[in-house]
DNA sequence: ACGTGTCATGAGAACCATTCTCAGTTGAAC
DNA sequence: GTTCAACTGAGAATGGTTCTCATGACACGT
């Protein structure tokens, strides 16, 4: 029930230059396509070092993760850490964060009606946004 | 909009076997379960056949297909060919098909309120049914 | 019952995102 | 500075899924 107090954390060029652009992109972004844009940009992080830092983030709450249709991981620094869910646009990654109480309160009911415990959910809505929509 | 008419779709041995397999269980299955589980029932398909099969059985709607919380995708012939969500379990894969008019509604309305088109959905919900949780 | 054309099969290679290994590097505390 | 555990990165390993391609077998017409 912790908040993940875990490791100390060191923080290294790597972890910063991660984090930044996390911090500078609005678009939910594989890993592997962090990876190119720190290359890109001149700030060079190993692969798996990116993999491992966007987990360690992820297990921190610090980023959202959620999965491509294609079964990539997606992560994303969402405005909010509180529980929300997501509008993604398909082809951008552009991002809406969205929340439904109602929608909560009806997954944890079926949940119990059925006689389940521990109840997750997955709630991810997918759909074009109007700027990748007019690009035909 | 069609209903996939597709291809020929010539029955074999192996497609029959594959059919039967998902008639018999009422779990969500992984291609790789349904493979082990043709082979010890002595109707052994190839693996490949078996992706290939569920994937046409899924193109036409026989099968729906979701995402373990480990990216495998998970198999299982449903009762209804209606739009619908599941309760897993997450240990044995036991489901009970929900569905949740009010939770579409939801869903189309936030997509359309930011400008998105095309809007699909992913709610599934994962839980410890009854039976798994008394086996401690 | 037989060809025949075409689609289906399967063993293994290829793919690809992700994780692991491990030797070398580097924060940061003393 | 020294020291040492934590961190890094190149490359290997993993594992689910897809692809390749030579071989096999439906199904239709004869």
């Amino acid at each position: 029930m912790s908040e993940t107090p875990a490791a100390p954390a060191r923080m290294t060029r790597q972890r910063a230059a991660v984090a930044e652009v996390l911090g500078d992109t609005d678009e939910f972004r594989s890993a592997q396509q962090l990876h190119e844009l720190l290359r890109s940009r001149g700030d060079s992080v190993g692969l798996a070092t990116v993999y491992r830092t966007l987990q360690a983030l992820a297990d921190g709450g610090e980023v959202d993760v959620l999965r491509a249709e294609d079964g990539e991981s997606l992560y994303r620094r969402c405005a909010r850490r509180e529980h929300h869910h997501h509008l993604v646009c398909r082809s951008c990654g552009r991002t809406v964060e969205i929340d439904g109480p109602t929608v909560e309160a009806w997954a944890t009911q079926v949940g119990a009606t059925h006689g389940f415990d521990d109840i997750e959910h997955t709630i991810e809505l997918w759909g074009t946004c109007a700027t990748c929509r007019e690009r035909v």
